[in-house]
Order: C-alpha cells, then structure tokens, then sequence
DNA sequence: CCTTGACCTCAAGTCGACTTGAAGTGGTAG
DNA sequence: CTACCACTTCAAGTCGACTTGAGGTCAAGG
C-alpha cells in the first residue's frame, strides 16, 4: 500500500498528474486513508503502460480504452492487434523520416530537395500522414454533428 | 504560382491551417495579388515535410528550426543527426510497444501482467519514456525562471 | 494538545495547434 | 459595371493534458 508521493517518486509522475489521472479513470485508489489516496503496486505497471502509450502516440482515452475502462486490465485482443498494425504503420512513417533525415545530412547534392532518393523517402513516407490528417479532421466534424451543441 | 485554395487542395491541409502557418513562420507566400496570398509550388514539398514532422512527433517550433527559420531549406547538419538519433530511440520505443501489444495479444497467460516476457519488454521500453517526461518538464521550468512574469 | 506539513478539493490557468465567426475587400463572370 | 463569392483580418473559442493556487483537513511528532 502506498501514498501518493510514494507513487509519484517511483513512477517519476508529480501527484497532480496522478490525480488527474485517478479523475479521468485512469488509475484508481485502493480507498483512503482519511482523506489520503492509498495505492496498490499494481498501480505501478499500470502508469508504466499508460507512459508507454504515450510515448507511441495514443491520446489517454485510446489508452484508457487499450487497458479496459473498467479496473481490471483484461483486453480486447482484437484491439489490441489493431493498434499493433497502427503501431507498425508509426514506425515504417518514422523511419522512413529518419533515413530521410540521415541521407540529408550527408547527401552532397546543392539542395537535398533536389535528390531524387529524399524525394521519393518524402513523398512514400507523407502520403498516408495526411489522410490520417483528413480522417481526424473528419473524426470531429462527426462528432461535433451528433452533440450539435 | 498556386492560390490558397490550390495549396490546400494539393496539400490536404485546410486554408486556415496555411494562414496559420505562414503567421508562425512555418511557409511562406511569393507575395499578394490584391489581398490574396500566392504561393509557389515549393510550398508542398515543405508542407509535405512539416507534416512529416509532425507524424515523428515533433513540434512545429523544433520543425521550424530543422527546416531553417528563414525561407531557405538549408539546414543545420548537426541538428539533422542529432534529431535521427532522437527518431531511433522512439522506433526502438514504439517497436518495443509493438511486440508488447502483440504478445499480449496472443499470451495465454491468466494475466499478460504476470507474464515475464512481458514485463521485460515493457520495463526497457518505459525508462527513458519517463527521463525524457523529466527533461521536458525541467526544460519548462527553466523557460518560465527565465521569463519571471 | 497543538502545530506542522503532506495531503486534499475545486476552479482557473496554460500551452500547442489549430478552428471558427464576424466583418471587410476585391478579382472576375455575366 | 456591378454583384458575387472566394478570399482577407483579427479576436475569440476549442481540445487535450496537465499545472497552479487558494483555501481546507487531519495524522503524527514534539
């Protein structure tokens, strides 16, 4: 059983984030200590998770969705696959920039916007980042139409 | 010599997102006809690359700096690998989450939590997750003693 | 027993990246 | 020539993910 500042210093998150965290169902508490938030370990992995997802690029409520809304972190496998592949479409987008990045740092050309190697890196790599873009965009206008105010 | 609503056709961005961007500096207009900005056919090939930034997970401030504050797209060698260094370690991340979703997926453990390849794969890929979390909060920090009020 | 300080709540603020809306302008088709 | 409508500006709004601050509570040490 842990306190809050015990949690914070062992998953380096400040307290205010863990409560933000605790109010959006996120995490939760074990119960209270009087007024004081106490912590099970598990708690640990779960933030652990929740930082990971982060850092791919998910939005807390993907995240919250990915782990089970409710408590228990049993997960639709279905899921699961589907942000696995979305995961792999992120990486080949991301190395295909870094190889783009590296090839223009030692690319000799005038310009590397004139080298055909970068040209072609750009344009594979930007093609579905903007119908990603086009498909968010759609996302909320969607939304927005159900909840017309 | 493209309009505004050329650029956005062709760059799947909307005209208010370009407006914006020019404000910031990011792109700029060959001049005005009238009031109406134009643009040349350049400005997709770094619409193309802003967007491709992004999708690495940079802010348009640090895309700004690689792409050269001032219109010409000569950019810092240096910085350029220094920022692929950054990009590798995010694929390694995301590669890590990657495997970590899809062994979950298909784990027939009672519970994934419990299982060791699991927590390995998720314990090396959240380290530096959270240092980096550090850093950027420390760097806000350092911004705001700079700037007192 | 009383003070201290780590915890609490709730409202408001911030930051990045845009979007939206109202009100104005001017190139061009009829 | 004039009406239309795509463009313009500028201020304000939005959304996600938090952070900050004011004011309140209570368990533990002196």
């Amino acid at each position: 059983m842990l306190d809050i500042s015990e949690v914070s210093r062992r998953s380096g998150l400040p307290a205010s984030t863990l409560r933000y965290y605790e109010e959006v169902g996120l995490i939760s508490s074990a119960g209270r200590r009087g007024l004081r938030r106490i912590f099970e370990e598990a708690v640990l992995t779960r933030l652990s998770l929740i930082s990971l997802g982060q850092a791919a690029g998910f939005s807390l409520t993907e995240i919250g969705q990915m782990l089970g809304a409710t408590g228990t972190p049993s997960i639709d496998r279905e899921q699961l696959v589907r942000k696995a592949d979305e995961l792999d479409r992120k990486i080949r987008e991301l190395t295909a920039l870094r190889d783009g990045l590296r090839h223009t740092a030692s690319c000799t050309a005038p310009s590397h916007l004139e080298c055909p190697t970068f040209q072609r890196l750009m344009r594979d790599a930007t093609t579905h980042v903007v119908k990603g873009r086009a498909r968010r965009a759609q996302d909320r206008r969607a939304a927005k139409d159900k909840t017309p105010k």
